[in-house]
DNA sequence: GCAATGTCGTGAAATTTTCCCGGCGCCGGC
DNA sequence: GCCGGCGCCGGGAAAATTTCACGACATTGC
């Protein structure tokens, strides 16, 4: 190996996937991939033995997540440059990846040279952003989806939630000792408020929001 | 090229897994990657102009998803080899993908030797899934609840996909290319075939069923 | 061939959603 | 003490959607 070799950790839960980022890196003379995890604890662990000079980060892994393991990192290593290379086109996962001490945020939509050229702007000391989420943050700046929590009045959040977690307009107006009218007036008050269109897009947002959890849901 | 090679077309929107599928696969003596398409339309239209001897498909793609892809290639050549290689450790998703016409089903948390052996199972007109989906349908088998993979058309669950991914009916219905008033008539269909009465209850059936993780709701 | 099933669409009724309206009560400022 | 604003409650009517009944067509299986 070269003196100016930068090591890399790749973490990812696919192995043919971390097939390709090994190939696509390994193309560019100055890196060379040490060592690949498989989720997070095992990325905490390697970067702990191997520190490498970067870490290119899947998010959604099985066990702790991938933001998570960008946490857990950099409270050991202050210091650590962590790309996060993920599928999720989604302004809030990389508000939230960056906010836990990522220095980078490039989706898999992204040609191989984004990536590459993103590796080599952290390895430089500078904060990379793929072109797709520059533009995701500035429509969520100009448009900013609202808190719930923030626009919402209490009644408004309470039907919310209820909306979310039973069934018919008629329970919860009964429940609320309300007319189911005023029900369905809130409910669309709610969506107008949180510029949403449909039922569909209240509960992703909730979900997004953390106003409903997974578990909640009896799911697996 | 010599006889017995296989010619292979890959379908994948991340160009870097893209990449980690060839290098998989050209290691492979025999197998030759000879087009790769970014989404189900392009998929198509490679497929009819190279007659490839083999399909390795992902299923979460912008536009028509993976499984509207197989069933039009399909359609165009019966005879066709699909392999489905996706994230989604879902047996609803499994079941879906082979009454559309895929021939084999296989994760991406496998390890390489899974995929490689899956390729070469289909070629030789096998149908490979792997082990963790076969699980999976065992499990589902037993606790015999009526799973929206079992009650659905293909039709039927690939517009519920589009319901809770996309945004409004106008929208499906042009990206299916069919009446917007054929698209409500499914939705309606659906709701009524799952036995729930809203939206939200279709959210949450399908998140419980794994058809939606929660983690992949950031999407505009 | 014939029945069964899946797909696509129309039309009309039933229901919901949305918008606009007014009334009530509470609170803070003047 | 009197407003003005806001949360809260619901009526009415128009607009949109959902639902239901029905027919057509292609494919599949017997």
């Amino acid at each position: 190996m070269s003196a100016g070799d930068a090591t890399i950790l790749l973490v990812d839960d696919h192995s043919v996937v971390r097939e390709g980022y090994r190939s696509v890196l390994e193309k560019q003379p100055g890196l060379r991939v040490i060592a690949e995890a498989a989720d997070g604890t095992e990325a905490y662990r390697l970067y702990k033995s191997e520190a490498p000079d970067l870490v290119v980060m899947d998010l959604s892994m099985p066990g702790i997540g991938g933001i998570e393991a960008v946490r857990r990192i950099r409270q050991w290593d202050k210091g650590a440059k962590i790309l996060v290379f993920t599928m999720h086109e989604n302004a809030g996962f990389a508000v939230q990846a960056i906010r836990a001490g990522a220095r980078g945020y490039v989706t898999k939509t992204s040609p191989p040279e984004t990536l590459v050229r993103a590796v080599m702007d952290v390895l430089a000391g500078k904060i990379a952003i793929s072109p797709d989420i520059d533009h995701e943050l500035a429509l969520s700046r100009i448009s900013g989806e609202s808190s719930a929590a923030d626009v919402l009045t209490p009644r408004e959040f309470e039907v919310m939630r209820l909306l979310l977690a039973e069934n018919t307009t008629e329970e919860i107006a009964a429940t609320l000792h309300v007319s189911p009218k005023t029900v369905a007036n809130l409910h669309s008050l709610i969506k107008d408020k949180l510029g949403v269109n449909s039922d569909i897009e209240l509960v992703r947002l909730a979900l997004r929001q953390g106003i409903l959890t997974p578990v909640d849901l009896g799911g697996t």
